[in-house]
DNA sequence: CTACGTTTTCTAGCATTGCTAGATTTTTGC
DNA sequence: GCAAAAATCTAGCAATGCTAGAAAACGTAG
């Protein structure tokens, strides 16, 4: 039952689907999460806001979801990336190049990286219904952590903690609660502490 | 001009003042922050909404701001007792200790925590206008730092990075990011790679 | 105790928010 | 070309943070 006319209509829709995410995703980059209403995403889509419900039943919430999915792809690409076996690296490297696409990310998409990590999705990176982009981004660390001269024990505790250092050094930073200027430096200490 | 009347309403006010923090800070606990309106809370305490207003002329922000002084108070109350000299510890227990207490915090003080650090007061943790127990709270650190065998080499870095870390935990925590019920683990993980 | 002036408090309302029911327009299928 | 169906819009609701102006309570002087 897909005729052309239908192909076309459904391509449409995801079109204007992508359209809203990526007005919202603009938006809170540009002026923050609260600045993102329904009334100013249908403005930019050119639409009344019942549409935007057509899209996304939930609402507003779906919305910030989505633009957490998006991030979360491409988070996991740029992790993945730096750990891909063409460019091998030994061990210690890897594990600082994961760290700084890492920060790199968080740094450059503030909003995305906010509603990533804000949600309350309630879902753990290694669990079975996990998304899987944060799966992926899982096994990097644990993958680059395996890579060490010395791998931890316990693996899969060793890359939580790892994810958690630097989403609260990414956080931290984000919220200007360190001394300014000194990243650099920061990540190197932290390096050293999981490479040791 | 400190007439008893007058002391005594400077009283009754500061009295009112410190009931709507009270009651924001525990509506945040019971309901989360979005249940924090300024109608409930003005019902809390049993007068109409201008007169939040004129304890806190910025309004809603300000309170939430109340609440988390409150909370640096308390967890710079926590982590300098842990670190007190009289109960002496090797270091690297110490900073054990220090790592449990402010991760107990934040466990059993989840709204006000996240007023702490959700908050763009875009001071850092050692600057000259820092708030006092913030300031208390990092010097508690570099303290346990500084009693370690091998103490790090920048100790101010050194513990940003520690306080970065313990906060990424924290949060992934409460996020439910983890893998349930292996916190003790975590911790200990943590702990190694820090003391060492 | 009264009457006035000051201070405190409240009532009522504004603009904005997320969201939705019902009317209206557009598209579809014959 | 016309009726059924789908898509879209208009208009509105309840809740939000906040505020101006009315009302009440208070303090002080006579």
């Amino acid at each position: 039952m897909t005729t052309p006319a239908a192909a076309h209509k459904a391509r449409r829709l995801a079109e204007r689907e992508k359209r809203i995410v990526a007005a919202a995703r603009a938006l809170a980059e540009e002026q923050g999460w609260e600045a993102v209403t329904t009334r100013r995403l249908s403005d930019a889509i050119g639409y009344s806001q019942p549409v935007l419900y057509s899209h996304f039943p939930e609402g507003r919430s779906q919305i910030v979801t989505a633009v957490a999915l998006d991030g979360m792809v491409e988070l996991a690409g740029a992790m993945v990336a730096t750990t891909a076996p063409d460019r091998a690296r030994p061990g210690a490297e890897c594990v600082r190049a994961l760290v700084t696409s890492y920060l790199d990310f968080a740094d450059r998409h503030p909003a995305t990286y906010e509603a990533m990590f804000r949600l309350p999705i309630g879902v753990p990176f290694a669990s079975a219904d996990t998304p899987r982009p944060l799966r992926d981004a899982f096994e990097a660390i644990v993958a680059a952590l395996r890579g060490l001269d010395r791998p931890p024990a316990d693996l899969e505790t060793a890359a939580e903690v790892l994810w958690g250092a630097v989403h609260g050094v990414a956080t931290l930073e984000r919220a200007a609660r360190f001394s300014p200027g000194n990243q650099e430096r920061r990540v190197a200490e932290l390096v050293r502490h999981f490479v040791d």
